[in-house]
DNA sequence: AAATCTTAGCGTACATATTACGCTAACTAT
DNA sequence: ATAGTTAGCGTAATATGTACGCTAAGATTT
């Protein structure tokens, strides 16, 4: 990457893992030294996330950080916030951590926060890098700093997405069922759905097209097969909202 | 204001101004002067915006750019955006512009964009600092630079914030009749709605609550006045979108 | 004083969405 | 054969959205 490091701007992400039955996030492990009578390390996770490079876009940076710190690469990333408290570097490791990491004296930083969505039964994002994790969501309520505020909200907006975009989609393969789609608004959107009423809303959407085909050695009846017509969604995006 | 200027750091500030059946948007003016073979002066407007000081939370930076370059002060403003394209300040007089006012040699600058809304009869805001100016919306599609777009996208934000927050109601004297409400409605919305079905949706809101007050003075069958209750739209905020 | 103009404000009919269910169908495992 | 499981259709009640007709109450005009 070109030109130096800007040390004013940072970039943090948010990367969900779907996991069938669960979300989780994507984090990184960081270890702290402290020099005190005793020397001791201590070890917590954190959201990836550093300084952006002068010539580097916002969206540029986060997937080159995402990629450095877990190895992660080729997903979306979506800007949703920024965070700009004058005390998130105060009376914290992570501005010493920051200077350590980056040789520059930090004054302000101010970080742009983005979030991704991802398949863990993706093989490309299911194996990460050493010292990376993917932590249930239900266990990121006691990270360090705000980032449990962070994923809070990077949660609020993807759970707002789904109902807009073709988010959704992405975690399926081409060619999926009506209980699978519905498993991924549940999981996501963090409540059960009547699976009649779902499929009954989903009968008016001529972007969900089905195929002649149907699921093999399940052990209940077999479902239907459909896959997901991009170009029929933008025609009929204007007025879409999905549960 | 405390310590100094962040040279990477910026906020550009995109008001609306409520004017009974239009909306308008608050420009300054910015004059350049080049030295050609004659020198020759060209003044254009733009969005109020500039850099950030180090200790500056960009919401307090926004209001005080705002009221600096406007003289508007004391108005509410969201965040929702940030600009980081490279080739933002190269090739334009903005940059030229940012080093000659802030006496800092510009690198590269984040742009974090907010938007408000104010009512234009209030005397408060109407008067604005010579070389400010309340611009009709229709006229704003030939800005320089990005700032079109930046208006555009904050006309969409703003027209989803109505659909969901009490906005439209600070817009609003505290005893408003229904028609004016619809006005708030439709001038930001940019449609007409029929007045019979909004005052049908308007039922339901427990929130606006009638007064045995009428209007006074009007050419015409006087209407009931309403005041917007605070406490009771906060209660029933679950599932209230506007029209 | 009567007619007219204008906005207020109620009501109706129809279409479309939402919610809460019952029920049968089709497959595998035992 | 039977039981267990999910697929997938249908129905009825309710809520919401849309397109209107119509009368009411004031000021203004004739």
């Amino acid at each position: 990457m070109t030109g130096r490091l800007n040390p004013n701007i940072s970039v943090d992400c948010v990367v969900f893992g779907f996991d069938r039955d669960c979300l989780r996030v994507l984090l990184v492990e960081r270890e702290i030294v402290f020099h005190g009578d005793t020397e001791k390390t201590v070890r917590d996770y954190k959201l990836p996330g550093s300084l952006v490079y002068n010539e580097e876009l916002l969206k540029d940076a986060a997937r080159r950080v995402l990629h450095d710190l877990t190895g992660i690469g080729g997903i979306c990333l979506e800007r949703y916030d920024v965070l700009d408290s004058l005390e998130r570097m105060d009376n914290r490791v992570d501005r010493q951590w920051l200077e350590q990491t980056t040789g520059l004296s930090i004054e302000r930083v101010v970080s742009v926060a983005f979030f991704g969505l991802v398949n863990l039964n993706d093989p490309l994002v299911s194996k990460v890098k050493d010292g990376a994790r993917w932590m249930n969501l239900d266990e990121t309520k006691q990270l360090p700093f705000d980032h449990s505020a962070i994923i809070e909200r990077a949660l609020a907006v993807l759970q707002q997405r789904l109902r807009v975009d073709a988010t959704a989609f992405g975690l399926l393969p081409e060619k999926f069922t009506i209980a699978g789609l519905q498993q991924v608004f549940e999981v996501i959107g963090g409540e059960k759905l009547d699976s009649r009423n779902f499929r009954k809303k989903l009968k008016n959407f001529h972007f969900i097209v089905p195929l002649r085909e149907k699921q093999r050695n399940v052990a209940h009846k077999p479902a239907r097969l459909y896959s997901f017509d991009h170009k029929r969604f933008l025609q009929s995006r204007k007025s879409i909202s999905f549960f």
